[in-house]
DNA sequence: CCAAAAGTGTTGGGGATACACCCATGA
DNA sequence: TCATGGGTGTATCCCCAACACTTTTGG
């Protein structure tokens, strides 16, 4: 009888609010990077998030994705993909929220992030190095992770990871790193070339080895390509 | 100038409003039926669309499409799966509505269906014959048939749309109905065995050829199979 | 000449495809 | 015996995975 009276206090909220979450990722020294927040308010005071906002009225969920995003981080010219959107009743415990999760990728993750005034602090930290999250948002890093894995193996979606040009070996490294497995160099050289995605446009300098060629992406659209 | 003033008039909406849509599907005599319903008010008034409805504050997405299915059609035992998340500002003209689209299939959608008070009729109609829809459920009826076509080849999801006992010619059937061409009779049939998703349950009777054996799945889980 | 990363070919196996005939039953 | 759909085997091809040595540069 108790446990029934606990469901109705969400009867209080006429409306459930709709917002985005953003499950943002890069690569910095050869580890991958999520985007996260500590909070600066309760519930959750101190811990840490993925950063969200409402979507307003005016704007799509798609707009408010990026909107979102570039308030938080003053970076444009980001790859944004809606992930799946949750909606369990308590996932909020302040209010009925749902949130609708995207997939966001950059190229340039080093540059410097500022605060804002709904977070106490705003950063980049290591995959390996998350703990668990405010709200359900582990449960969305995890969702993020499995279709980045999954979207890196059947599309060119990579380009958004890599600088405008790259060596071969660093397209490979992001590989290696987001599918946590070694490749084969000679397999995936030929595999990638196979595809006719990139072009070469010149060569390294300076290394004291043999230098790299460099490449660049022919077409920056997503495509289906089925890499793996 | 005039264009500008078009956007804050959706501003008046404090909230956005959250509901789920639904792309039904089933098999009826070998032709994929969706369910569509006729708007009794407007906007939209006459026309097709899908069916849907808005979530309510103590309900997940999840049991909220479930809950909206089977008041539609009494229909009990199916399979559901979000699909996507559209919000595009002016997608219902009469105000902000984001809405959750479903995935849902039936494996018995010939069963009688009642009209309810918010529509004017509710059916299963060939997605052949489907005509343009309201809002923008087209959109989401060909994301959601792009979907039941990728995961019809990578999954089980097939036995949604089965009965219990089912002839291996009428699974290979669904597959041809759905991708839309022809399969090898003899290779369907290796790979499908080769799977170890369905048993020998029986055989049929009373047909003036030789009878078939019955089968059914294994196992009733969604599962990552590779068919194709 | 040494260290470091880049670049390069071949082989074998497994899974997908293509294809045609016999079988079991009821009428 | 005939019409109907059910059931079966083989040969080929292509793609993937495994694998080791040579090349180019700076120091």
């Amino acid at each position: 009888m108790k446990k029934d009276r606990k469901i109705p206090e969400f009867k209080k909220y006429k409306y459930s609010v709709a917002a985005v979450d953003l499950a943002a990722f890069t690569i910095i020294e050869n580890e991958l990077n999520v985007l996260v927040v500590k909070m600066k308010y309760d519930p959750f005071k101190g811990e840490r998030a993925l950063p969200g906002g409402r979507i307003r009225t005016y704007e799509s969920i798609d707009e408010c994705a990026r909107r979102e995003f570039y308030e938080k981080t003053r970076i444009k010219n980001i790859y944004l993909e809606q992930l799946y959107s949750f909606g369990d009743v308590k996932r909020d415990p302040s209010m009925r929220i749902i949130s609708v999760a995207y997939l966001v990728l950059v190229n340039n993750g080093g540059i410097d992030l500022k605060t804002t005034e709904k977070y106490e602090e705003i950063c980049w930290i290591p995959v390996s190095k998350v703990p668990k999250l405010a709200y359900d948002h582990s449960k969305i890093l995890k969702y993020a992770l499995l279709r980045l894995k999954s979207k890196l193996t059947y599309t060119n979606i990579v380009y958004n990871l890599l600088p405008q040009k790259f060596k071969l070996s660093e397209m490979r490294k992001i590989y290696e790193i987001i599918l946590g497995r070694e490749l084969d160099k000679r397999n995936f050289r030929k595999k990638i070339f196979s595809l006719d995605l990139i072009k070469e446009v010149g060569k390294e300098a300076g290394v004291p080895h043999r230098p790299s060629k460099l490449y660049s992406f022919k077409v920056k659209k997503p495509m289906v390509v089925e890499i793996f």
